[in-house]
RNA sequence: GGCCCCGUGGCGCAACUGAAUAGCGCAUCAGAUUUCGGCUCUGAGGGUUACAGGUUUGAAUCCUGUCGGGGUCACCA
């Protein structure tokens, strides 16, 4: 049982039998190092009850929990702080109950009574995916896999937007000045292939504007009479009208795209249950604003185009639906939203979208809401900052934009250069060398951005680009790489029954630190937050870090102690690996 | 302009959601290996938590205002 629990009943007692009063919650935290004690009971939150003198409450309370409470030593008050020492023999047994736990602090999803589905990426088929893309794929995945942990269901989703405007603009482009090159003839990956002729589309348009006005068109007559946009718009219309060659060239282009970011998502190790595409989804929705329409929740104007007032909520009116009857992004979202609670057993879904759409998602929400679907409260919208440059924002058209690929082919090559200077790999073929290059290379990129908060925007430098020292990625996989070589080495029996053991202080932290392992996996859950893993695991390693540089493992004479040092240095080795895994960051045996 | 988010040592981040003298990494300086992996560890300097009020026994955290940065207010997605 959970110390805090034991002497949260017994302190509720001493209020009873001392004071005559009832408690409800007792407040704990870990007793500040400069003090003595484990754990520190918070009487000031008690005095709003308990009326009196802060220091001479602790100490009643203090005495009669030494009494009554076999695992606490000993107490000392300062202030309203009371310090409690807590037994070794509490924390040998509670790491002993640990050790034994095989994935401690994971929960199997078979417990899963809630299932919940999580979108994340979710990219435009006419551009490559950049390093703000990477924020979100990282996030999304790493967030899935939390939930997961925290013991749900997870089913993670994306919705490709497949078509519109911008699609045509790059088929067109390919049309006019492709000449029939594939991924295949060029060499290119197909994602990149289709971006250079969105880019191409963009080039050829500004000329045409740019004729146009010299010719005496105002610009803003210009942007809409451009020759090759009405193209493109015409284009649109044929694609929707299922003219076949334009269908093929579509899903020809398209499959390029998957093609190419298929690699990149193996690449960042993350995958979907499920893709969704906005060519199935794009005219649902309508009706539903339709229903809504009946319920009185939606308006519609003179022009026909169908509203709903949410100034009531604080928010703007807001269109759901075109005069000509066409949807908006929002009629697609509403549909697909309601779709997907069909289509899965779930009662929540996650949206990872940049905070730019915000308000988007408190409409949408609020909208779902007023429909009467009473789903509607448990939807979450994992809103994250965005990465700018030192430059300011990435822009694709001043070049400044991040490639995906790219970075992680250059995390990866930082690795490899590192690695070559520093690591043990006798032993290791090539392709063992590639993929441990990989590991440490992609660790210390997901690391860099999953450790920030969501909500707080990333400066991303280039040239100073990410470390690989201090509280990183590859600090952590080193330790565990260290506590694995310590493993290879025991040759005694590791899972025996620890001996009675004095522990150090260094060796209490750990054991308290493991301890807060399952709490922290449901708080990441809760908050949907990596970041709480990543400083969690931090914290661990430094505690680690630090018993090691002081304490002797195998090499220590009492066999008692060499055992328990050894079971400690293998579950910190497991949890590091846990925690990581949910962040979606490989661990290695050797570095 | 309305609404939303952010502001913590030179830089990058924490602070268990209101508790003790605000922690850590990078950088700087000084130390530590006849020992299990030095990508390590120990220590030092560096802060009025943007500013001003307020609530509270107690505020980086909650409330109000000001300043600064970003976002958003399309029959775009």
């Amino acid at each position: 049982m959970h110390i805090q629990n034991i002497l949260s009943t017994a302190v509720k007692q001493a209020a009873s039998t001392l004071f005559e009063k009832e408690i409800e919650t007792v407040e704990f935290q870990a007793t500040k190092k400069e003090f003595d004690g484990d754990i520190t009971i918070v009487v000031f939150a008690l005095l709003k009850v308990l009326r009196g003198n802060p220091e001479a409450i602790g100490t009643q309370i203090g005495n009669y929990l030494v009494e009554a409470v076999a695992e606490v030593e000993s107490f000392n008050v300062v202030k309203g702080f009371l310090n409690l020492s807590i037994a070794d023999r509490y924390y040998t047994e509670s790491f002993a109950a640990l050790f034994n736990t095989a994935d401690y602090g994971i929960c199997s999803p078979i417990v899963a009574e809630q299932a919940v589905m999580v979108e994340y990426s979710s990219p435009n088929t006419n551009k490559p995916l950049h390093l703000g893309h990477v924020r979100n794929n990282l996030l999304g995945f790493s967030v899935s896999k939390i939930l997961e942990a925290s013991g749900k269901k997870v089913y993670k989703t994306q919705i490709i937007n497949d078509r519109g405007i911008h699609i045509c603009k790059s088929m067109l482009a390919w049309q006019k000045f492709g000449q029939n090159e594939t991924p295949k003839s060029t060499g290119l990956k197909g994602d990149k292939l289709v971006g250079n002729y969105y880019v191409a589309f963009d080039k050829a348009y500004k000329e045409e504007i740019n004729k146009l006005v010299a010719a005496g068109t105002s610009e803003e007559e210009a942007k809409k009479q451009a020759p090759i946009l009405m193209e493109a718009q015409k284009m649109l219309l044929q694609w929707e009208a299922g003219k076949p060659e334009v269908v093929a060239l579509w899903k020809k282009m398209n499959q390029w795209v998957y093609d190419g970011f298929d690699t990149t998502y193996k690449a960042l190790g993350v995958n979907f249950d499920k893709n969704y595409f906005e060519s199935n989804t794009y005219l649902l929705g309508k009706d539903v604003v339709n229903n809504g329409l009946k319920k009185g929740v939606f308006y519609k104007k003179d022009d026909g185009s169908v509203w709903i007032d949410l100034t009531d909520e604080g928010l703007d009116e807001k269109i759901v639906l075109r005069s000509d009857g066409t949807s908006v992004y929002i009629t697609q979202d509403l549909g697909t939203a309601i779709e997907r609670f069909r289509d899965f057993d779930i009662d929540s879904l996650t949206y990872t979208v940049g905070n730019e759409q915000d308000y988007h998602f408190k409409v949408l929400f609020l909208i779902l809401k007023k429909l009467g679907f009473s789903w509607a409260d448990n939807m979450h919208h994992l809103s994250y900052g965005m990465v700018d440059l030192p430059s300011g924002k990435m822009k694709s058209r001043e070049g400044t934009v991040v490639d995906a690929d790219e970075l992680i082919a250059e995390m990866v090559q930082t690795a490899k250069e590192l690695s070559q200077e520093l690591g043990k790999l006798e032993g290791y073929n090539d392709s063992e060398k590639e993929a441990l290059y990989q590991t440490i290379g992609l660790g210390a990129l997901k690391y860099y951005i999953l450790k920030v908060d969501p909500k707080k925007r990333i400066l991303f430098d280039p040239k100073e680009s990410i470390d690989f020292n201090g509280n990183t990625g590859p600090f952590i996989q080193y330790t565990y790489a260290r506590i694995q070589s310590i493993l290879r080495k025991a040759d005694f029996d590791i899972a025996k029954p620890i001996a009675e053991i004095t522990l150090s202080n260094k060796e209490k932290n750990l054991i308290k630190q493991l301890q807060i392992f399952p709490e922290t996996v449901q708080l990441a859950a809760k908050n949907q937050s990596p970041a709480i893993i990543a400083n969690y695991t931090y914290d661990l390693v430094k505690d680690y870090n630090s018993f090691y540089q002081s304490s002797y493992i195998l090499g220590c004479e009492d066999e008692g102690l060499k055992i328990f040092r050894t079971q400690l240095s293998k579950k910190v080795g497991e949890i590091i690996k846990s925690g990581f895994n949910t962040l979606g960051i490989h661990v290695p045996e050797r570095m």
